[in-house]
DNA sequence: ACCATAATGATACCTAGTCTCGTTAATATC
DNA sequence: GATATTAACGAGACTAGGTATCATTATGGT
């Protein structure tokens, strides 16, 4: 028995809203629909091409207020863009691969600790750290050249 | 006995582009001369203001050079901002002060090694990174409540 | 002094994002 | 279910940052 399968992300993203406060508006409810549907990193105006019936500045305001709200995050990619993104927790780091644009999550990376001995070594108080890593990931290593 | 203190840091940045092959123009000279001038970071936009004279097109386009010479790097602000910046070194990166925008180059951090046991753990192949840690300067630091 | 051509500035254009403002629609209340 | 409040909307102007085009200028080698 198969029903239909609504995505219960975008329904997340819309309650994250709703506990804040905001109204569940239509454009609000296509705005996450189509950031559920996303696979990886993207940019507001991927998002203004997918849905032509939205505002611009609507797009804008939802991703600032799931950006705010900790339900999606800015990546940077190694060329200077900033795109968005799901978080799927607080505090946390992307490798991104520079074949495939896809982005892992950074898990039990420990750089907090030494970032504030060496920020201790200059003097300097420590308050946060934006930390990006590229390479290739797995899907994207050459598999015939092994030697 | 004080002669005339013409600041070496243009010059460098100009021959810098003269070894690529590069001409030194009169608004290249003036570019360099306003960077070699620049505490910290700054924007494309504060040069344009300082530099009337200077057709737009050509600050982006000496930025770039020098970007891609080394000569200068990009910061990325806490904001998500992209500024430039003198660049001492290769690789390397910045503790950029969140309260008087001040930066210092971040010497001596290991953080290869981590990630690239982290990266392991993730059959994710590194290539690269981009880390910025915020927080205050020595300077900045609130000096009369020591409690 | 001359010449090839690199570099320039004006301009149009693009992406990314904010702001204003008159209109629409979501929700709380009755 | 009607109504009123007000959040949210869309259109469009605007800003910042940056690129592409192209006719003109000036650099640097000969």
């Amino acid at each position: 028995m198969v029903r239909t399968r609504v995505i219960p992300l975008a329904e997340q993203l819309l309650d994250t809203l709703g506990e804040q406060g905001y109204r569940s508006t239509s454009p609000r409810k296509a705005v996450t629909q189509a950031i559920a549907g996303k696979q990886g990193h993207f940019t507001a105006e991927q998002l203004r091409q997918q849905l032509p019936g939205v505002g611009r500045a609507t797009i804008y305001r939802s991703l600032k207020l799931l950006v705010d709200s900790g339900a999606l995050c800015r990546v940077l990619l190694e060329d200077g863009n900033l795109h968005y993104q799901l978080s799927h927790q607080g505090h946390h780091h992307h490798l991104l691969c520079v074949e495939c644009g896809s982005s892992q999550d950074l898990l039990g990376c420990d750089i907090e600790d030494l970032l504030h001995q060496v920020s201790a070594a200059h003097r300097f108080q420590l308050s946060g750290h934006w930390l990006e890593v590229y390479g290739r990931c797995y899907d994207c290593l050459p598999k015939t050249a092994t030697g």
